[in-house]
DNA sequence: AACTAGGGCAACCGCATCGTT
DNA sequence: TAACGATGCGGTTGCCCTAGT
């Protein structure tokens, strides 16, 4: 569930039933074949959408969000069902670990997946595997923690610089911490892949080159060095910066900053996309930057109406 | 064969968010 | 600006199946 300090809403907190899930003669359950058949047959012909009379509209004695359910994750005839291949597997993991139980975003990336079934098998196989393995399923760090970091192993990323502030929200945007020099002096990390080589490196020792296309001119530009101990904020761009982040992050390329300048224009028009990244230590020009991304609990990728937006 | 425990999965529920009025 | 409606998300529940005893 959301975290509540994440995001602030405007709307009365007085509890108001959703109105489908109270009317008396609505069907729970199982759906029958009958009543798929109802559903599948009215939505081919008129299409998705307004979900709260659709039941009445295609003769169903269900509730719009049962409908909508099970079309999505059942009925739609782009989902795949069956045996999670090791590939989609091996995604599943990296994702989950830059996102946490964002589970609508880590399906919008596995084409066919619904986000209940990933969040089914992960709550039955995923977690207990990664369990197996040593690994803590939340936060994909050993289980057993490094003596030398033992009080931070569990600590969330972003709180363990005193000095990090939480996300921030204004003016209708999203910001959060983007760089923070911690080092001047760059050691060569521990090979945790051979450790644990279903995942990709815990992000507390995980230190990425400096690979191309990582404009450290243009992250200067948003990061003042000579104020080495201060946060630096960044807002975030639109779902399709979104993506070619995710896709950077996802493929152990650095944030691709040159697009920055794109940035900050699609940001002119407010968009507010909030991106999720554990803390990932970058090292480029002999100094390890931490990036500080919000962390799972901020909204990345709230939803919206008309669709999740990085679907 | 009967019973029990555990796993897997579909579905439900509560609530956050956004657009509209 | 507030209230409302519609939609979507993530946590949880409960049923069904299977393996073990």
């Amino acid at each position: 569930m959301r975290n509540p300090s994440s995001t602030t809403s405007t709307r009365s907190k007085i509890t108001v039933p959703t109105p489908c899930c109270s009317k008396v003669g609505i069907k729970k359950g199982p759906w029958t074949p009958e009543e798929d058949e109802l559903l599948a047959n009215y939505i081919k012909k008129e299409g998705e959408g307004r979900w709260r009379t659709l039941p009445n509209r295609a003769g169903l004695a269900r509730c719009g969000k049962s409908c909508r359910l099970r079309w999505m994750n059942y009925l739609r005839p782009s989902v795949k069902r069956g045996h999670i291949a090791p590939d989609e597997e091996d995604l599943i993991l990296r994702i989950h670990r830059l996102l946490g139980n964002r589970w609508s975003l880590i399906a919008g990336r596995i084409p066919g997946r619904t986000d209940n079934e990933i969040k089914n098998y992960w709550n039955t196989s995923l977690s207990k595997k990664l369990i197996s393995q040593g690994i803590d399923p939340r936060t994909h760090r050993p289980l057993k923690p490094n003596p030398d970091s033992s009080e931070m192993a569990n600590v969330p990323v972003q709180n363990r610089n005193p000095k990090s502030p939480p996300v921030l929200e204004e003016n209708g945007r999203v910001y959060r911490t983007v760089a923070t020099r911690v080092s001047e002096n760059f050691t060569a990390p521990p090979n945790l892949d051979d450790q644990f080589p279903n995942q990709v490196a815990a992000d507390a020792t995980e230190y990425w080159p400096n690979h191309d296309g990582f404009n450290m001119g243009s992250l200067q530009s948003g990061y003042d060095q000579g104020k080495n101990d201060e946060d630096h904020i960044e807002d975030i761009g639109n779902e399709d910066t979104l993506s070619s982040f995710l896709d950077s992050l996802l493929n152990d390329n650095v944030f691709v900053y040159q697009q920055r300048q794109q940035l900050q224009q699609q940001n002119m028009f407010g968009l507010s996309s909030k991106l999720v990244v554990s803390s990932s230590q970058i090292l480029s020009h002999g100094n390890i930057w931490e990036a500080q991304v919000s962390p799972p609990m901020a909204a990345f990728g709230d939803k919206s109406v008309g669709g999740a937006p990085f679907k």
